[in-house]
DNA sequence: ACCATAGATCAACTGATGTTGATCCATCAA
DNA sequence: TTGATGGATCAACATCAGTTGATCTATGGT
């Protein structure tokens, strides 16, 4: 059996990060966000809980889409997305390593 | 002794949590962040390791501080800059909470 | 007191990003 | 096959974020 907390997240380029990061800064994008953290959606249904225009919502989900944050499953007429969670955890990850030595003294001012 | 890894941390606002993956979804935003990552610097030796225009910088500097992703300490005449380490941490803990539940099935579409 | 340097701020400009309404294409039901 | 619905795309426009060069303040050296 698998230990997923201890296993190592793939690392992610700089610019794969600067792009999960933007996606993710943004007031509407951060609605979607939220509401796919509840689990897969569909675009009518976000059309209509979050009460947007729908070239609107069809704009931001390919912002994230293409940043790798949320993915795409067509299914008849309509189109599920849900949050790519190994993306989150990558987005972790990076930001862990950010942090591990950045407590360290001033170089001292030439 | 404590145990800094199992400390619960602080929840970040959702606006607060914007702001900072805001302040880390910029190309210069990211060079001044990797050179802090190394520790404190000042404003001056950032303007020369990156080789840019001061006020350029200074522009960046401020947006990153009003985030709380950097804090700034002065001595004399020079102003040393650090990442808030806290920030970090609060921001993985903000998106672990976001993949917790994200892969629950779509709810059926209206 | 004077000058040089560190760094913040400002106004004008530029370019990137988001919004809107109109189409357009595919799927499905009648 | 026709019409209704889901969703993507596009062009025109609006808005916002970043850049530039100038100016301003504070510190410290001479």
């Amino acid at each position: 059996m698998p230990l997923p907390a201890l296993v190592a997240v793939e690392p992610l380029e700089r610019e794969q990060a600067r792009q999960l990061l933007k996606a993710l800064a943004d007031p509407l994008r951060l609605d979607v966000v939220q509401a796919l953290a509840g689990g897969e959606r569909c675009v009518c249904d976000l059309v209509a809980d979050l009460n947007l225009a729908q070239s609107r919502l069809s704009f931001h989900l390919k912002v994230m889409r293409e940043a790798g944050l949320i993915e795409a499953r067509e299914e008849g007429r309509w189109v599920y997305y849900r949050l790519r969670s190994g993306a989150l955890e990558q987005l972790q990850a990076w930001l862990a390593a950010l942090a591990t030595d950045c407590q360290a003294p001033a170089r001292c001012c030439s």
